[in-house]
DNA sequence: CGGCGCATGTAACGGGTTACATGATTCC
DNA sequence: GGAATCATGTAACCCGTTACATGCGCCG
């Protein structure tokens, strides 16, 4: 089994849900931690399903195709809990936004201090999406979900985001030190 | 032009170095925004040479075989200004910790903390050694290298271990308070 | 003399992205 | 009538990882 195999039964061990609602999830509040698009989600879904680790029921829709909402197995639970209690793979990173800022000096300063403002608003804005998500989460009383997942993935995007921000200031100290005494 | 291009201009923008040395540097010290074995780096760095976007002198080695030590081209220079104007793709991140953190409550209180304890422990180390490599950064006088941009990686690593481990400190108040009022 | 670090490369395999494909419903 | 959202799926391609391959020099 492979990563993704477990990043959709621990979706559904959250909540029972469709392919198409998990795609959904990953693009909107796990984007900071994992990505994957429908195409990979449907076949992988079916594969665990096949190997008995996910059921399915349909449902209507009210647009479109039935929906199959999936949920975990008690053979399913068994797989996560026994893969949970490992220690974790090292993280996978591919950020294009360091890459730049290693040749930043490569720009006019101008030019340089504006990358940085924008990525500065970009990381603001994601910030600000990863806070309101949190903030109706404390605000639903008894979600129909497991909620400690969920809070905790939320609270490392607002972590990460933060010491993104401060990335910033420190950034545009530097680049604008730098630019006072050319080497 | 694929995203490993830039990466291995860039690298070479900061220091002329070997394909050997670029592998190393990813893995001690660009871990936290880019990954890249030497497997891939060599096949790269060929193709670039052929396009006249970077060009190799031969130096002799201690051991083993002599030493391509490959330079960033004045087309090359150019490619990497041009690029690094443009606004950044996405950040890609695979972190099975979050998975982990997800499911968190399949584990008996004990070995949920003792999990946390160990991430703790995981970004505290990596931590320590960000801040080092900085503080020999800053400790000398005239690098031969582009300081600037591997200042600018090196705090962002910083920066990030530091949210991890406030991060760790969030998850284990939560995973405690959860245990109290068990759903 | 065996193992490790240096140093470069190739090849097979696997997995994910991009694109293709379909179709119903709602909104403009 | 066309666009957007919902909803599921398949297929080709790209790229990176894992593994294979080679060989020198140093250290114990």
């Amino acid at each position: 089994m492979k990563g993704l195999d477990y990043v959709l039964l621990a979706g559904l061990w959250v909540e029972s849900r469709t392919g198409y609602d998990l795609a959904q999830w990953f693009d909107k509040a796990a984007r900071h931690f994992w990505a994957a698009h429908h195409s990979s989600i449907y076949p992988a879904l079916a594969a665990l399903e096949r190997r008995g680790l996910v059921g399915y029921t349909l449902a209507p829709s009210q647009k479109g195709p039935q929906r199959k909402i999936y949920a975990l197995t008690s053979p399913g639970q068994d797989a996560l809990r026994e893969w949970v209690s490992q220690a974790p793979n090292p993280a996978e990173i591919r950020d294009e936004q360091m890459v730049r800022a290693m040749v930043l000096d490569l720009l006019p300063l101008e030019e340089a201090l504006q990358q940085l403002e924008e990525a500065k608003a970009r990381y603001h804005a994601q910030l600000e999406t990863y806070q309101a998500m949190l903030g109706q989460l404390e605000a639903t009383p008894d979600p129909p979900f497991r909620a400690l997942g969920v809070r905790l993935t939320l609270l490392r995007g607002v972590r990460v985001q933060q010491a993104y921000l401060l990335w910033c200031e420190d950034a545009l100290e530097l680049v604008k030190k730098s630019a006072l005494e050319p080497s």
